[in-house]
DNA sequence: ACCTGAACACCGTTCAAGT
DNA sequence: ACCTGAACACCGTTCAAGT
């Protein structure tokens, strides 16, 4: 095990390359949550001193924004044998699914994507998407907005489920039943509610409205070109 | 200025409610953002120890939670004279505001909004109403999620939003076209997007999306009982 | 260019002690 | 019950110095 012949240069000089370091900041995420990432221990677990990091990143900052880029999934090449929200569906589902089995970076997903050139790509290929699909351009905007949220909201709302499990075995079944008739009588279904599908029914609502909204089905009331009401 | 005949009594003793002490960190909050509220911050603003602190609340936890209690809008009565998607719209809307109007809040919002009661006391009333408009137990436990991850996206996305203003003028604007072919030429629309408007335009799709999962209209292919596709 | 070590200005929380 | 003061175990970041 202890051989002679070393591939790196000795002495108190090893190397990194970015990715290292993010990768090994993941698995602190990982192990540790949101909280637990910090350059000193990100430090301590590749043997270097916290000042040896800002060499690699300019600030913890910096190396948020990197972490964010790694995990966001490229968006795949469109694919002509399938429809556009069949496409898109997929897509954000995979977005979805990188950011909560990544416990710790949903928080980082939060604070940063405004400004991700990783999330400018997501972007890109869903304006894309809602383009092919027939919407008008102020359509396509407000649906790739409302997208945006709706992915944020399950992203964040899960981390935070997974990081923080049930208090107690079921919350909700404990409420009293004077102050919270119905939701106490729905007790069960909503412990049984499972992450996955209620994202996707969500996910579904929002792109079935979208498909009346491009006008591939007749859609009585859409919201749409109705204006606001007041 | 200075007289006599203290109305409270003399010495190094004041005394706070709970209430108090949670207004002066709201107002820390919109001065210095969600990273600027600290217990030590807090206690020198009201002129006392960090530790005095722990005499109100058993942790910057515990006052953290006191404060997403404190910033979420209690549901008003049911209105029989207002429909049940009106209502639905109107009160997201408030919660909405409340937590973009109060900068720093947002992020407590996302942190603990799953453990408070006020939030149970929300999903209470959007349950009223969602069984209200005909949905069945399923379908109404799966719109609430619907809601809820829309509502947090909402909340996340602007609150970061203000909290980070454009770092250019218009990031989009300025993106290679030859990557971003199509967001770059919606960055004119794109930066023009009105946040109260772009939720607004997302809540609406779901509401009309529910509204005919509810059977108020008719709804060709909803994905409700179609199950998933895959 | 990469790294150490010490320091600075912060954190939340706890202990011991005062009134 | 409420509060002080000191301490503990952390932070991100910076300075000065080494190779």
């Amino acid at each position: 095990m202890s051989s002679q012949a070393p591939r790196t240069p000795p002495g108190p000089r090893p190397r990194f390359s970015q990715d290292e370091l993010l990768d090994e900041a993941l698995t602190i995420l990982a192990i540790d949550g949101p909280d637990g990432l910090s350059l000193r221990r990100l430090a301590s677990r590749v043997g270097v001193t916290a000042r040896a990091l800002y060499c690699y990143f300019d600030s913890k900052d910096a190396l948020e924004a990197a972490l964010v880029e790694r995990v966001m999934p490229v968006p795949p090449p469109l694919d002509p044998d399938r429809s556009w929200h069949e496409q898109l569906r997929t897509y954000v589902m995979r977005i979805h699914d990188a950011f909560v089995d990544q416990p710790g970076a949903a928080r980082l997903f939060a604070a940063r994507s405004a400004r991700s050139t990783a999330m400018d790509h997501v972007r890109e290929y869903l304006l894309t998407l809602l383009v092919q699909a027939g919407l008008s351009h102020p359509d396509a905007i407000a649906a790739l907005g409302t997208l945006s949220r709706y992915l944020m909201g399950c992203v964040v709302i899960e981390a935070e489920r997974r990081a923080n499990p049930d208090p107690d075995i079921n919350r909700i079944a404990v409420l009293p039943s004077a102050e919270f008739p119905v939701l106490g009588s729905f007790a069960d279904e909503y412990a049984a509610r499972n992450s996955e599908e209620s994202t996707r029914y969500g996910l579904d609502l929002i792109v079935s409205a979208l498909r009346h909204v491009a006008g591939e089905a007749t859609y009585p009331d859409s919201p749409i070109k109705r204006g606001r009401r007041s």
